[in-house]
DNA sequence: TCTGGGGTCCTAGGACCC
DNA sequence: TCTGGGGTCCTAGGACCC
């Protein structure tokens, strides 16, 4: 134990804490279901694999991307549940909501962690605060480090899970890098881990103590800034606010089996795009270009990019500007395995003064207020465009209309 | 694993200009 | 122009993260 009188600003420089929620999809679910307490719960997303799981289920044996009918027969007690990613972003939307008491340096990172910086005289102390109103308030548990850079917060979040919390105070960071193995890094992906290893760098602590000319002479900028960082200089910093803000939103989606039909090809890029405009508005946010791309079965990629005739969020406006552009791009002798859309230079919807005397703009907006209203009473994709009308075989055929700017819906 | 989906940032190299 | 050395802007793609 430090002695208490000791003047703070020696040993954290820059406060900054890392917030990190553990197996974070399972414990909301738990925390809404408390029966399943102590039980294990596997969050299965997509093609039925476990995207989460509850550290009882890791003790059976289950791990991420394994498998439903695997883990059922490695565990068949096993509560295997959806996922509902609403729930989890409300979950997290008071996580920061809670850390945002004590600074308003508040960085959302991801659905499920978020940095801040504190200014307080005892930060070691704030952050014991946060982690038990994290826990008593939301009955889910984190991880909290606190260090003084973003990249050092991170390890010490890692390094005790889950419930962990770890400060690692200037001048500590040794005892703390020396077991990371380099590949473990914030930052650090396989390729560079090759590289590292290849030149005899294994753990965190050797990257950290290479010198400085070796860094600058081996690496490019993001892995110096990383270096510079595990060094306890700090160099990235808390982004909370208007510099957070979202730039692009995508929607991509690979079809099985891969397909030469043009019609079909088309529908799931409409598709692609339904989806990223419904994320828009529901963000109240509009783009001004769009970026897409057709995928062939040998990954070779084709892209093209428009510049919407405004900033939008209107389904109908961003396929009009697909449209031409995927005439000019599809080839016949080509096999496609997915197609993919990209908006971006997005930004938050402005006000409807603003709008006054576009009566354009203003029909468009009206129009997809109603289809998101339709949707979130019946389900998104209750209402689409006709073209996407080819991916939706098998779905039960409904009465169907006619709606401006819409063409035939059903 | 024969290769999911949603994001951000950086860099190398070509085009173009002086 | 038989050609040196820059800047700047753009794009394709790599790398990484959750």
């Amino acid at each position: 134990m430090r002695a208490v009188t000791k003047d703070l600003s020696d040993t954290y420089p820059r406060a900054i804490v890392h917030v990190d929620g553990d197996a974070f999809f399972a414990s909301c679910e738990v925390a809404k279901n408390p029966t399943l307490r102590g039980k294990p719960v596997v969050v299965g997303g997509l093609r039925g694999i476990a995207v989460a799981l509850t550290y009882e289920a890791k003790a059976r044996g289950v791990v991420r991307g394994m498998p439903v009918f695997q883990i059922k027969k490695l565990c068949p007690e096993v509560v295997i549940l959806p996922g509902n990613y609403e729930f989890y972003d409300q979950i997290a939307q008071r996580m920061y909501a809670i850390v945002r008491r004590y600074t308003s340096e508040v960085e959302e990172y991801s659905i499920d962690e978020c940095f801040a910086e504190l200014y307080d005289a005892d930060p070691e102390m704030i952050v014991r605060s946060i982690q038990a109103d994290l826990m008593a308030e939301l009955g889910v548990s984190f991880s909290v480090g606190l260090a003084t850079t973003k990249v050092l917060a991170k390890v010490a979040s890692k390094f005790k899970k889950p419930k962990g919390l770890v400060c690692i105070p200037q001048g500590a960071e040794a005892q703390y890098l020396t077991d990371v193995s380099v590949g473990k890094v914030w930052g650090i992906g396989p390729a560079t881990a090759q590289k590292l290893n290849r030149a005899g760098v294994r753990t965190a602590l050797e990257f950290a103590a290479l010198p400085e000319w070796r860094v600058r002479e081996g690496f490019a900028k993001p892995h110096v800034d990383l270096w510079r960082e595990l060094n306890g200089e700090p160099v990235f910093a808390v982004h909370s606010g208007k510099q957070g803000m979202q730039k692009s939103i995508a929607a991509t989606r690979t079809f099985r089996p891969p397909t030469k039909d043009k019609a079909l090809v088309f529908a799931y890029l409409v598709k692609n795009i339904e989806e990223a405009c419904r994320r828009a508005r529901a963000h109240g946010l509009e783009a001004r270009h769009l970026f897409f791309f057709l995928k062939s079965q040998e990954f070779q990629y084709r892209r093209f990019e428009a510049t919407l005739v405004r900033h939008t969020s209107a389904t109908s406006a961003v396929v009009a500007a697909a449209r031409p552009l995927f005439e000019r791009a599809f080839s016949t002798d080509v096999l496609y395995r997915a197609t993919g859309v990209t908006l971006s230079g997005v930004q938050p919807k402005i006000g409807q003064s603003a709008l006054f005397g576009d009566i354009d703009a203003e029909r468009e907006n009206l129009v997809f207020e109603t289809v998101d209203q339709v949707g979130r009473q019946f389900g998104a994709h209750t209402l689409f465009l006709a073209p996407s009308l080819e991916v939706r075989k098998g779905v039960t055929e409904k009465p169907h209309f006619t709606l401006p700017y819409l063409g035939e819906v059903r």
